[in-house]
RNA sequence: GGCCCUGUCGUCUAGAGGUCUAGGACACAGCCCUUUCAAGGCUGCGACACGGGUUCGAAUCCCGUCAGGGUCACCA
């Protein structure tokens, strides 16, 4: 069987985390299932609509490796894929449907609209909209509207039971007399989206509409039109919302600037942000797949997690490669209850992707945060290179994230060395450091061969002899050589370093603090 | 408020009447390893929203209550 689903975002200028999760579920059937994935603009709301606002979401999908198989950009058979090049046609069928009395003119002003709604709300019901001409003769209402053009209304029949059998939901159901009839063409002639959705769900072969949970209150009356225009219904499934973190509310795409908290703010403070960069986007928090890009996680890590939110394989499956992803992926296995964001759980399985990448893919994914950061530049030379390839393999699995070259290089670029106040205090001004630090800096004068195993044997050779503890030595030596109580193993930083660098630190950290 | 949907550890989930004194993962806590951090190993903490049915038996089916969410535009 060969199936057809789309996704089809509002060009708002970035790629949302809930949006891309529903894209992904959207590509996974049809990768499963075989068939296309179609990325249609929903561009029709003109005063919202910006061109360069979709750029960044085509971008989005392309880092994440979710391939279109046809829309912008790509093209394909039942373009464009933009639906404000598709006006055409949604007025076509909405006359069609003026034509047969299923859709009517409706002359009401909107300060009379509100009256209507207002006194619903008043008696505490639904505003259920039924408007005067609704019942005129089939041909009338066309007849009327092209001596007066106005906008122009669904005509929900009456007394009707409409069922949608959702893929994931289950069976829903609800009364024609409780839905409202909406408006499908505006008064300057422009669709609304739940018609103009049906229509392009229609014209592009749509099989299975793979959507947010929020749009099925909308599908009972696109039910009835799709039935109207004499079109076959599509699977629909509509996939549970996903949630702030911790929380039981939709992660939303309004108001995202409040997820930057002080402690998002630091992390992009880190990658080389300012604080008024940060500010004047709006794309630069954790609602967005950009944010996680910026950051240095692994597609690969993001789409794993998306794919396990809301879907599982089984009982104990985490991590799930992609061709195993898609080898299994089903709406029958997809959760109907909405989830919550944990970014602490895509932070670890994003660690475990990273266990697999190369160090020579690290090194070339890190250099961009050092150039930023001011450690290298931007094409580093072949030394430099070697140098952050040996720092990257001594990291092994503590870089997590691209970004994290930040935390482990920066001892081993700096000319002048940098302590931190908590290293000091807590490893170099103890007693015991200096005696032992001048007594170890003689012994490493005379250490020749500069290799992490040998200088391991030397050091630990030395509290032998004193009779102490290797950390009395190391955390010492630590600090006194990269201004830090973290890092990675203190003889391959001693190894990096070399010995004139590892000399040279441990004299001026026993001058510097009057050792 | 009307309508629609949902309710298993803090979070993601497994569970399709007996194999459930409810399994896994993240997070958290403790211990081990150790050179700090990370990783690893072990242990712990921790849930079927509540109340009624149906049944020999219910997390699983039914009803009600409660809670949460979504939606009620000439937005998408």
């Amino acid at each position: 069987m060969s199936i057809r689903t789309r996704f089809a975002p509002s060009p708002t200028g970035y790629l949302h985390i809930g949006g891309v999760r529903t894209a992904l579920f959207n590509w996974l059937l049809t990768r499963h299932l075989g068939g296309q994935f179609i990325l249609r603009i929903d561009d029709t709301d003109s005063e919202r609509n910006r061109p360069e606002a979709l750029q960044p979401i085509l971008d989005g999908f392309r880092w994440l490796g979710i391939q279109w198989d046809e829309g912008p950009e790509v093209g394909g058979p039942v373009g464009p894929y933009f639906q404000s090049q598709r006006l055409e046609s949604y007025r076509e069928q909405a006359m069609n449907l003026l034509k047969q009395g299923l859709a009517y003119p409706d002359y009401l002003s909107k300060e009379e609209l509100d009256a209507e709604r207002k006194r619903a709300e008043k008696a505490k019901r639904a505003y259920i909209h039924r408007g005067p001409l609704r019942d005129l003769p089939p041909g009338e209402g066309y007849e009327r509207y092209l001596q007066q053009p106005t906008a122009i209304r669904f005509r929900v029949p009456d007394d009707q039971t409409v069922i949608i059998p959702d893929a994931i939901c289950g069976h829903c159901e609800q009364k024609s007399d409780l839905i409202s009839d909406p408006v499908i063409l505006r008064i300057d002639g422009s669709p609304i989206y739940n018609f103009a959705s049906v229509i392009d769900d229609i014209a592009m072969k749509i099989t299975h509409v793979v959507r947010a949970r929020e749009h099925l209150t909308n599908t009972f009356t696109q039910m009835l039109m799709f039935s109207a225009l004499g079109a076959s219904i599509p699977v629909m499934a509509h996939v549970p919302v996903v949630n702030e973190p911790k929380s039981k509310k939709k992660l939303s795409k309004r108001d995202m600037k409040k997820f930057v908290t002080s402690e998002i703010s630091d992390k992009l403070q880190a990658i080389g942000y300012t604080p008024e960069q940060i500010e004047a986007r709006d794309d630069l928090n954790p609602a967005t797949v950009a944010f996680y890009r910026e950051l240095g996680y692994l597609p690969a890590g993001l789409i794993n997690y998306l794919g396990r939110l809301g879907w599982s394989l089984d009982d104990k499956s985490e991590l799930i490669p992609l061709d195993q992803m898609i080898a299994h992926f089903s709406l029958e296995r997809v959760n109907s209850s909405s989830a919550s964001f944990d970014p602490d759980k895509l932070y670890w399985v994003n660690g475990e992707y990273m266990r697999q990448v190369p160090t020579a893919e690290k090194v070339k994914m890190g250099i961009p945060y050092l150039h930023r950061a001011g450690w290298l530049p931007e094409t580093p030379s072949d030394s430099q290179v070697a140098l952050l390839t040996r720092i990257i393999e001594a990291c092994g699995d503590r870089i997590k994230l691209y970004s994290d070259v930040l935390q482990f290089c920066p001892p081993f670029f700096m000319a002048e060395l940098v302590y931190d106040p908590k290293a000091v205090e807590k490893r170099l001004l103890k007693i015991g450091a200096r005696d032992h630090l001048q007594a170890f800096l003689k012994i490493l004068t005379d250490t020749n061969d500069w290799v992490a195993a040998n200088l391991d044997k030397v050091l630990h050779d030395y509290c032998t002899a004193q009779n102490i503890k290797p950390g009395e030595m190391v955390h010492p030596l630590r600090a006194a050589t990269t201004g830090r109580e973290i890092g990675f193993g203190l003889f391959d930083t001693l190894e990096i370093l070399g010995k004139s660098v590892t000399l040279q630190r441990i004299q001026q950290t026993l001058n510097k603090f009057n050792l």
